[in-house]
DNA sequence: ACCTCATGTCAAACTCATTTTACATTCATA
DNA sequence: TATGAATGTAAAATGAGTTTGACATGAGGT
């Protein structure tokens, strides 16, 4: 699962804690994700894609067999 | 966060357990789901959104306040 | 009445997302 | 070069999604 958050992050001038803050998530949570350690959740996915101001299927990106 | 499984899946005549096999998760889970037990992972509700043909954006409905 | 299919549900076990705390690194800039 | 801000990372604990196996119900058809 990819993800451009990083990169919408910082054309938006957010640092990692500032979106975290936003999200009611951690910072470690937020830097997780961008380097794809884990998946957020659904609502999480959700949330971060309000705060960027994009939609969850333009946020991440699905392939089948490299989830 | 609300969604519209059921109603889509019933759409293309599909039961819950043929659902949940083209996911890869057992029926229980897609029943779950459908009963707002809880929410899926994102890459199920991915899965979920590609096999109904829609977006995960329209499969689901996510209100701050109403998680 | 019987059989099958679809659905609802439950408990135990397991995996994984998230938090907390803490420390290390990179980078800008005074 | 020193200081602060942003980021990377890690271990232990908790919470939520998923599986497995099982049982129960209702609808339809024979």
């Amino acid at each position: 699962m990819k993800n451009t958050i990083r990169r919408i992050r910082k054309n938006k001038k957010l640092s990692q804690e500032e979106l975290a803050g936003k999200c009611g998530v951690t910072r470690q949570t937020v830097n997780a994700i961008e380097n794809n350690k884990y998946d957020p959740t659904l609502a999480l996915a959700f949330k971060l894609a309000f705060h960027l101001e994009v939609t969850v299927d333009e946020l991440f990106e699905f392939h089948y067999g490299k989830e």
